[in-house]
DNA sequence: CGTTTTGTTCAGTCAAAACTAAACAAACTT
DNA sequence: AAGTTTGTTTAGTTTTGACTGAACAAAACG
């Protein structure tokens, strides 16, 4: 097929993004494009692939597997008969994510309610730091309701599953 | 009072964990040290106290100032009669940084919304990229939502502005 | 005018983090 | 057993960015 050279630039081009997007996230830009990797490729990849595929040394897939399998995006599974690990997304990434944002809010709430608690009530700071706070409490509530709302669409979430195999060319 | 102690306890501490906070949101440290201090003080505050109080070099002002100004945080005004200049907190910066959240998740839609486009209509990949694109969907959704609540309580939005003490309850 | 104050810019230092190669350990193969 | 394959860990390199001091320009002061 002729156009499997442009298939293959898009695939590049989403996996890099997503590393931008994911290394301002905090994390390191490889594990961003091992994240991007598995979602548009979706089937179960194994570890030296994704080092071949991304170019990239086995001990920076090594760590940067870690990561995401600390934070629950990616999950690592087995197969009979193969000797390498192979990966793969974890069932509902984006709910894992989601999590993660609202349990940060909730540490920063409680360490700016411990200021308030702190001060004397008479203190004019307290209408800032209310405000400070109540940022966080709106941006808090409004991730909690991303996240019923992504849990709704579950159903969707065969999407995330590996399916049928398909042959991609020797990407890029 | 014997109380002050504790009081600049409080406040620096509150300073520095502000620091921390925008630190991981991707601004420098002395930057977020610099909000937090306008959020805490309230009042206008001088570039050289700010170098002072922070303990860090004027350069160091210069840049962070640089920074929270472009993002809307900060404005800088000055006094009659002196020299220097002095800096408040812009007057609803939270909206501002929900502002900031939106445009970059909109970024992101585009981009993904783009590749989805680029991809023949029966590329398997299409349900893992849809579900991809309906993340930061519902993710920028929930941010609009909290910035109209912002938005919203702007009457609240005085407490913004460096004020005569006035005594807000003290909830937590 | 020269001097001082003030904020910005530039060059350089330092620290943190990403990434790699190499050493390593564990499991499999023969 | 010896030798491979595979993933992790460690040591070292490189890059990035925060921060500072010094040079600088502009304005105010004397």
């Amino acid at each position: 097929m002729s156009n499997d050279i442009t298939y293959d630039a898009v695939r590049t081009d989403f996996i890099e993004k997503t590393g931008l997007i994911t290394q301002a996230e905090g994390l390191p830009r490889i594990a961003g494009r091992v994240f991007g990797m598995l979602i548009f490729d979706g089937e179960v990849v194994s570890f030296g692939d994704l080092a071949t595929k991304l170019q990239v040394s086995r001990a920076s897939i090594s760590t940067s597997i870690r990561i995401l399998e600390e934070r629950g995006l990616v999950k690592r599974v087995t197969k009979p008969g193969e000797r390498q690990d192979f990966f793969q997304l974890a069932p509902n990434p984006y709910a894992t994510m989601l999590e993660r944002i609202h349990k940060r809010n909730r540490s920063i709430q409680a360490d700016i309610a411990e200021t308030i608690r702190s001060l004397p009530a008479n203190s004019e700071a307290l209408g800032r730091l209310n405000a400070h706070a109540n940022f966080y409490a709106s941006l808090d509530a409004a991730v909690a309701v991303a996240l019923s709302e992504l849990d709704t669409s579950r159903n969707t979430s065969a999407m995330l599953q590996p399916t049928a195999p398909k042959d991609y060319a020797d990407d890029a």
